[in-house]
DNA sequence: ATTAGCACTCGATGAGTGAGAGTGCTATTA
DNA sequence: TAATAGCACTCTCACTCATCGAGTGCTAAT
């Protein structure tokens, strides 16, 4: 593409995720001083309508960006923001904050990144897939239940109470955590299967009910982590005029609401450092006009999770795609930290 | 006041209720079936105007309830619906579920009632004042961090990690643990002061930053819990009329948002069994045209917690509070249960 | 190739209008 | 004396119409 073309086009797409109105030939030249005049702006214009850049609402307005018009922006264009230093800081800090526990963490992440952006936040936890058991310990409260409580090798806890049939005394239940200690702390999690559980508990000849319990409880936590979606600021969308219509938010609302479409969302962005996807590009149906950007954060070279930010198609990318990548790049450097000994 | 005119209140309210507009005299004489003429309805409602029960939006538009004439009807004239079998049965088997979770427990409810309402649901956390620490357990991760987990008679189960600086062994840990049960177990947790525990760490001479990381994290255990609020069914608000004008919507949410706020409406209702509170009589800015019906469920005669729902002042107090009074009736019931031994 | 000029298009705005809903008042009726 | 019928009045809502202005597309001139 021409340079002056792409000029004309950056100048309508910047001004465009600013004002959330058409952008006409007169503003491009006044304000982007390109040293051409409107008419000129006008005939190139007209070439990037026609090539499906940019669209015109109806005649006499001024243009909008296009799908493919972002989406060209967004590969050739955009120029990431430089983030002001106080910003930088506060991300640092509040991954930095001594929170051991992952759920509190990513639901502070979701936060800062919300609040950073003025966007939506999505956050996936972290895979479990690779990920092993690193305790076990089971609590009794009373005779009839008892608290198990599960530790990952990612710093995830996990605690259950689960309830049995009949008594159960100190002696058998440390056995019990004895038992499951030396079969399973070290196991990839996800090879933690129900067959396998049977067959340890069987050996043990445990009363049937406590076995299906234990297993119920351990599924749960096995499999409960890898589907937990997190997310923050869903009310910054109520600040977006595009989002000004009460059909279209609670679309947006319910399709946010669905943890397993979110899901869908953060997964569809594969393991790139980072990913953009626009507009018509979204896998879900119902967030077609809207953008993400995703970053996936990273321990030990592999993907450990990912982070994502959702508004409306006139998304700021340069600057959330700037923010996005430093944090994910924080994150991943933070993150083995949290299960191993600091100083 | 007179029968007719409390007929004519009760028509022109319960017609509100369903239809949100508006209501002549008209459509009282021809739906409600008094047996007089609009004519004669007319004067009576510009009695009740004159009172303050109803007001008109203007010359020419019908009537609509004032926040007055709501709690005269809530007082006097309200028939509390009958609900059906199939709402009981799905509120018992909400309640019956085996969570022994109080966090996902009080999320379940808080779906639930919103789910049967069409309204946003609010729940304060059991208030932990009266309740009693029933356990204390100490599991070692490694060297450098120490799971703590409590207990509490309510049946709420917290866990938090906390770091040291120097290594611990498992015999100091055992130590701590042993003693901290003996000190503390049948206590009551309000009574479980910074200086209570600075007086038993101190006895043992235990390092400083692991006594301090240790208070802190009791004294968060302790306090948390009370602050502790829960919300579902937000998004209802979206299908009220009332809020479909975007700034109410922000209003409404970013006081939802606010727990202090929440929590202040949820205690404003005292400790009766049930409380109705109407538009004004709100006592947070921004709650000022929206109703609340608030529902304590008591343990051993004590009032144990709060379970509220929001709406517009346009509320169906009638089947609102039949449903509040019945869940708030089987949560009184059920609670003790999940911390004594079933069967 | 660029630009100035100009006619044209289309949405937004505001005034004007008629229909409809609902009231309040008054005279009449039971 | 209470209830009612009738009627004028008020106010909103929806609709139409004219106007305005932003912005375009085209053409002719530079």
């Amino acid at each position: 593409m021409e340079e002056r073309k792409k000029q004309v086009l950056n100048a309508i797409i910047t001004d465009y995720i600013v004002n959330a109105e058409p952008v006409g030939s007169r503003a491009v030249a006044k304000k982007y001083d390109l040293g051409v005049s409107p008419a000129t702006i006008r005939n190139e214009m007209s070439d990037l309508e026609e090539e499906g850049y940019i669209e015109q609402p109806h005649t006499s307005a001024g243009r909008v960006p296009s799908a493919k018009g972002y989406r060209y922006y967004v590969d050739n264009l955009m120029e990431r923001e430089v983030l002001n230093p106080a910003q930088l800081m506060q991300v640092k800090e509040v991954l930095a904050a001594e929170t051991s526990e992952i759920d509190e963490f990513m639901r502070s992440c979701c936060n800062m990144i919300s609040a950073l952006t003025n966007y939506t936040a999505l956050a996936a936890i972290p895979e479990q897939s690779r990920s092993t058991l690193s305790n076990i310990q089971l609590v009794q409260v009373n005779a009839y239940q008892v608290l198990v409580i599960m530790l990952a090798s990612t710093g995830i806890i996990r605690h259950k109470m689960i309830e049995v049939d009949a008594p159960i005394t100190e002696d058998e239940l440390s056995h019990i955590e004895q038992m499951l200690r030396q079969n399973l702390i070290g196991k990839e999690i996800k090879h933690i299967s129900y067959e396998l559980l049977r067959d340890l508990l069987a050996d043990y000849h445990l009363r049937e009910r406590m076995a299906k319990q234990a297993l119920n409880m351990l599924e749960h936590l096995t499999n409960d982590e890898e589907h937990k979606i997190f997310t923050g600021g869903v009310m910054n969308m109520l600040s977006q005029p595009e989002f000004h219509d009460i059909e279209k938010l609670k679309n947006m609302f319910s399709l946010i609401e669905e943890e397993a479409k979110i899901e869908e969302l953060l997964n569809s962005a594969g393991s790139d450092r980072l990913t953009v996807t626009i507009g018509g590009e979204m896998p879900v149906e119902g967030a077609k006009d809207c953008s993400m950007v995703v970053a996936n954060y990273f321990v030990n070279g592999q993907k450990a999770g990912s982070i994502g930010v959702l508004g409306p198609t006139r998304l700021n990318y340069g600057r959330t795609v700037s923010l996005m990548e430093f944090i994910a790049e924080e994150l991943s450097s933070a993150l083995p930290d949290n299960n191993k000994n600091k100083k």
